[in-house]
DNA sequence: TTGACTTGTTAGATTCGTCTAATCATATCA
DNA sequence: TGATATGATTAGACGAATCTAACAAGTCAA
């Protein structure tokens, strides 16, 4: 299961699969002002995606995804929320930050990698208390800038 | 400090960094090699980077950092070993995809998410067992499946 | 049913990063 | 000291992704 797409055509992807979730259709003019391109790129790289099979753009028309497209899209999402989320779950991060990293971060990850971030995910969040307690006391040591004496002793104990 | 490099020219200025550290002179060829390009578009490469005032290299011979290119050099290394060492110590992903990882995610991660990062390595493995309870059990967890059974009594307890 | 407005497309330029093929410079050694 | 191998550069092409400008299609309402 290689990554056969570019980071570009992962994003067209990507913005499709949200559009058609939100109001059933994709327009080109609602691609391109979710990604910050102008129309022209978007009839590009609709074409390059509709000879590769994973998007259905009929001139003049609406835009879908192919089940094909639907999946490569479901890959880049599932690598964006996994990446957003332990961004703002775990370190903390700005929600708008967070976004902005998890959108560039999604073409870098390897599978691998994503898989072991994913469980990473799991463990710590299915805590009966939902947040563990050394991870109250790294939130609270990144406001704080010092290691909570509180943590030092349960450490040493 | 904005990012003004593109993942390309951050990619040269990381190799020639550690050549130079290596073998205290980067050549051509070897920057080629480590990068795994041809030697043209290593001229072509050092042409921009000099004209940008990051890159010393006469004709045919030797090629240096200047001292802002030093500088973001080593901006760039810094993110490079944080994302490796999250990658291996943390996450656990064996050390060869931690590399090709760490050095695709380079480009990509914020400053505000790689200081978070360095603080959360710092928290995590400032421990006085090098590594907590929890890391302990999410490396069992990843090996073994499921949430130890230990770790779910003592969550509760 | 015909303007006028919005949306979409085409054509063509640009930038970036790479490549191959050909040429040029340097170093080595017989 | 010159022939040859190695290393570096130039020239030119290419693909990806974007843009602007100009044109075409679709929509809606008076």
């Amino acid at each position: 299961m290689e990554r056969e797409q570019t980071a570009s055509m992962e994003d067209y992807l990507e913005a499709i699969a949200h559009l058609c979730g939100e109001s059933k259709v994709a327009r080109v003019k609602h691609i391109s002002q979710a990604l910050g391109v102008k129309m022209p790129s978007v009839t590009s790289a609709l074409r390059k995606l509709s000879e590769g099979g994973l998007v259905e753009h009929e001139r003049y028309g609406y835009v879908g995804l192919t089940a094909e497209g639907d999946r490569v899209a479901r890959d880049v999402i599932r690598r964006h929320e996994t990446l957003y989320r332990f961004l703002s779950e775990i370190l903390n991060i700005d929600s708008e930050v967070a976004q902005e990293d998890a959108c560039k971060m999604e073409h870098a990850i390897s599978s691998v990698t994503l898989e072991s971030m994913v469980k990473f995910l799991e463990f710590v969040l299915s805590h009966p208390q939902r947040e563990p307690t050394w991870l109250k006391n790294f939130k609270r040591y990144l406001e704080q800038g010092e290691l909570p004496q509180e943590c030092l002793e349960r450490c040493v104990r």
